[in-house]
DNA sequence: TTGAAAATATTGAATATTCAACAATTGAAG
DNA sequence: CTTCAATTGTTGAATATTCAATATTTTCAA
């Protein structure tokens, strides 16, 4: 049972929070080196399968609430990495592509990416990164 | 190594942020039926002890940027939920203490918090959770 | 002891996010 | 068929967050 005297510390809520502020920082950090915030740096490695996601899968794939994913899909399609089509089956959807360029900047924007979870890998081991990974994967299941 | 074109599903960052995202709806949810945001819950919690706490600290351990700690304090403070009380041994610091009504505010919120654990516990199991605690432990040691 | 640098908290302007309302399209019951 | 509810995406106003600049106090070296 838990204890509603125990510090915050030990509640998996925060822990969560901690651990992703950290994490997301770092994170963070490496792509601004080229002025790209998270968010964008998911929505072009979601759209980078090529195919058309609506703006509603898009917002759930990338942990994102519907106006405010509308509002960042504005800027970068002004930046020209992705565009908007009509769905042809569904002309209430919109689908959203990433352009040439968009596929350009992810590429590099995914090394950055990989660059840090290899800097988590050596500063947390290998084994604990898995076992940590599939922990979280059981969690968000469970959650639905 | 990491593959660079491993879906985003697979980086740690991502995992943690859904994971998080999950976890604090669900908290924000039951913290609601008080009106209270998570912040503020975390700030009661902290100044719970009953000592007084700088902004520098407070914000550190309730995961929130200096300008945006002084602001919800100062909804906080009208709230009469905590007080201010400038530091006698060192005057460029503000110490922040928990009010009488905050303590009682306290006291629901912790019990829908801990309602929230033991929901966790049972839909994820008792020997996953704290081993994803312990895991969550060890990487923010491992990131400093 | 003095003066410059560091530490602490706050402020205001710029930016971003969220909430509620809206418009358009589709689905589905009568 | 027709109408009404549900789905999808966007918008504008309200709210919240962040960045840069500021004020105050302390620290510390010269």
């Amino acid at each position: 049972m838990a204890k509603s005297n125990a510090p915050i510390t030990e509640h998996l809520a925060y822990l969560l929070a901690q651990a992703n502020r950290e994490i997301n920082r770092q994170l963070e950090l490496r792509l601004s080196k080229e002025g790209v915030p998270v968010e964008q740096w998911r929505i072009l490695k979601v759209l980078s399968d090529g195919d058309g996601h609506s703006m509603g899968e898009l917002a759930d794939a990338v942990l994102l609430n519907h106006p405010t994913l509308t509002k960042m899909i504005d800027r970068m399609v002004s930046d020209t990495l992705v565009y908007r089509l009509q769905d042809p089956n569904d002309r209430r959807k919109v689908l959203m592509f990433i352009s040439d360029r968009g596929k350009v900047l992810c590429k590099k924007l995914n090394s950055l990416a990989v660059d840090q979870e290899e800097h988590i890998l050596e500063s947390y081991g290998d084994k604990s990164t898995s076992e940590l990974k599939r922990l979280l994967e059981n969690l968000i299941d469970s959650s639905n």
